[in-house]
DNA sequence: CCGCTTTACGAAACCGCTTTACTGGATTGA
DNA sequence: TCAATCCAGTAAAGCGGTTTCGTAAAGCGG
């Protein structure tokens, strides 16, 4: 394969010239750069990246670390981060943690060995300060979706408590005054603000909040699933429920399907994220729209401009929707239990 | 940040020794190899990955070309190269082609630029030799799920005959007679041996071929929608469906909804691939069922024995299954037109 | 004790690009 | 006319590893 040497070569120019022309950082007479340009393309020249990401110290690619790469929440997410880094001229790696903490502190190693520029973070995990200790020593790092306490780089994130607010006035608007709320680990940012949302909504409606009709601890649909069992068994079931995540409304879903009620006829049901796909579900799911693909595609602009040197915002918050569909409907008083 | 060279001042070698100590090219005496570990702890050595890359000419990373990375079908392909890649110390660069013929391209010449040691291709537009050729030249390159006419590199398909032969005979043998198929794009590969195998099942239970049940040209549901429609408008409509991917499955689900049907009742479906969260749908989806994650694997394992110079086998084909769920009921004659 | 093998390691070239510092000649301003 | 400036480049030193070739010293068999 030909080198910028045997490019200078031909053309009758340095090495240096080549590179310079190349990088636009010399311009040059016209005769000098159609003799390099005629080099290149006789020669079918393609400058070796090795050489110069380890001359530059610049991988032009960024990493993309989230819990599970295949679920379509992510998957849409990481779609909208390659398209904009693409246009940018970066590729992406991406990562799946699987949740595992290991995984996560591997993926910010990776920063730290070159494999990549920068890094855009999502974790669904609580941290215990593991990460945050591991980020603040990194530079280029964006925060995606979810906070990490204590840290201090950019974050992009959504109306996590006005999209619970809303899901949650949405059902009370229907006529519910029993809501349940199943929210995911405990202590994570989002699902607070979330569980923070819902509260509101229904203080405000002058709706009693019960602990017993909240739940929480993780995002598995095996999880919500029993959850909503053990909604159905007390003496004064909720007649509708709000979860934080539509992963979590898959186990919802799971549930109600094993205790043979009909959505939204005996139960209404809100999710939230809105990801792809859930339109098809039976019923076709009411929730809480994010903006995944600004998400993704702000998340890529706030590294960039952070890998250019530049101070973006500390935080960008992005606005959520209400995405009404058929899981939702008057309640039908004691039409069980 | 710490190079060889501090490392190699510090325990009292050459570079050399580390190096090849690191690299396992060298035995070294217990004392020699304490002090080099003692002194790489000491100074938090990372070997810088782009010195590396430069000088042996491998980056440990792969591309996966998919045409849609968000889709569940290659979120959860990529997943699993992604997982099987980690296990093997490669990383994993993802682009989504769209479909797009440069795109597919570029993603080629990412492999001849070095941005990687090689590619795990999927394609589903049919090529006009433009692909085929560029392959040709290119070493370290497996097909996966869908054939290029004319390379040949190594491939790991499915049994995408077999798959529909399996579904259409589900529905013959729940009593249909008029069924009808949708497949994707005209001479793709996979397309062609789908339609084969619902054309021997047909023929094997002397069932008639009829023109008007199939349709094809494209994978957008837009189009299966549309295709569904215009079955339904036919003076013997089907009462079957069999949609040669879940993808046209949806269209026909959007289509049939629209017209008002129910499924299973007045239209049952069979949908191939069976990817995740289909079993939500209204109705949980009856579908030959791809084994996704063997997919994966499997294409990593035999790029990664190409890139070790071994010869892997030039074609693995992977079997279907049958996954039976709610959209498949016996046909009612005369329920609907 | 001599020649040979093994052990343990090193010097230097190399991978191919970028970049800093510099130069010889042409142009310009005073 | 002479110094200053500009133009069009260049030589050479990195970047930080790997690898080829080689050697000094120790071990060993006869």
């Amino acid at each position: 394969m030909a080198t910028i040497h045997d490019v200078a070569l031909d053309a009758n120019v340095s090495p240096t010239t080549v590179s310079r022309y190349l990088n636009h950082r010399i311009e040059l007479p016209a005769a000098t750069a159609a003799r390099i340009d005629a080099a290149i393309a006789k020669l079918d020249y393609r400058p070796n990246l090795l050489a110069k990401r380890l001359s530059t110290g610049r991988t032009e690619a960024i990493g993309l670390v989230a819990p599970e790469i295949r679920e379509p929440f992510f998957a849409e997410l990481a779609s909208a981060v390659e398209d904009e880094a693409d246009r940018h001229g970066y590729t992406i790696f991406m990562s799946s943690t699987r949740s595992d903490r290991q995984r996560e502190i591997a993926s910010l190693n990776r920063l730290h060995d070159r494999h990549v520029d920068g890094l855009i973070m999502m974790t669904n995990t609580p941290d215990d300060g593991t990460l945050a200790r591991l980020i603040g020593r990194r530079r280029n790092v964006v925060l995606i979706d979810e906070d990490i306490p204590g840290v201090s780089v950019p974050r992009v994130f959504v109306e996590n408590e006005i999209g619970a607010y809303l899901a949650t006035r949405h059902l009370i608007e229907a006529g519910h005054e029993r809501i349940a709320f199943i929210g995911g680990p405990d202590g994570l940012f989002s699902v607070e603000r979330r569980r923070a949302g819902y509260v509101r909504a229904l203080k405000e409606a002058g709706l009693p909040v019960r602990k017993q009709w909240m739940a929480g601890g993780s995002f598995a649909a095996v999880f919500s699933r029993k959850a909503t069992l053990q909604f159905l068994k007390l003496g004064n079931p909720p007649t509708a429920i709000f979860g934080s995540s539509d992963y979590i409304v898959i186990g919802v879903l799971q549930a109600l399907k094993q205790a043979g009620l009909s959505i939204p006829r005996q139960m209404s049901v809100v999710g939230f994220d809105d990801m792809p796909l859930t339109e098809l579900f039976n019923p076709p799911l009411t929730a809480i729209r994010q903006p995944i693909e600004a998400l993704g595609r702000q998340g890529f602009q706030v590294l960039f401009s952070l890998l250019k040197g530049e101070q973006p915002p500390r935080l960008t918050t992005l606005p959520v929707q209400l995405i009404e569909r058929d899981s939702v409907a008057a309640p039908r008083k004691g039409d069980f239990k």
